[in-house]
DNA sequence: GCCATGGCTAGTA
DNA sequence: GCCATGGCTAGTA
């Protein structure tokens, strides 16, 4: 596994309970500004057998990209941990964004 | 080639 | 709706 994967896997990590970080800010965070689509490949790829918390990974708009079961299964998760989402469906990112 | 993105715009109402 | 993007690898047909 690359370097910038590890880091994208480390930063997800320590997104800390009852938060959420989005696919964009995750990649800057590992150093490539555009690498988004990359993060969402990982976690596609990856969460299961690394055990990381892929639920708190949003869009950059607070929604879940997840459809079907999966989406919901999320949005319960989150839920569960408190994140609290808008009439919309969204995660209401000016509380819940990982800031760290 | 694949992808669980993101940002911008055309085409409607 | 369209398409540029970019790290990774066949994953979840």
């Amino acid at each position: 596994m690359e370097d910038f994967s590890l880091r994208v896997c480390a930063i997800i990590r320590d997104i800390p309970q009852g938060r959420v970080c989005t696919y964009g800010r995750i990649a800057a965070m590992a150093g490539s500004s555009r690498g988004a689509r990359q993060v969402s490949r990982l976690l596609y790829s990856s969460s299961r057998k690394r055990g990381l918390p892929w639920h708190r990974v949003v869009n950059a708009a607070g929604g879940i990209s997840l459809g079907g079961e999966s989406g919901e299964l999320q949005r319960a998760l989150l839920e569960s941990e408190g994140v609290g989402f808008s009439k919309d469906g969204k995660v209401i990112l000016s509380s819940f964004l990982w800031n760290p």
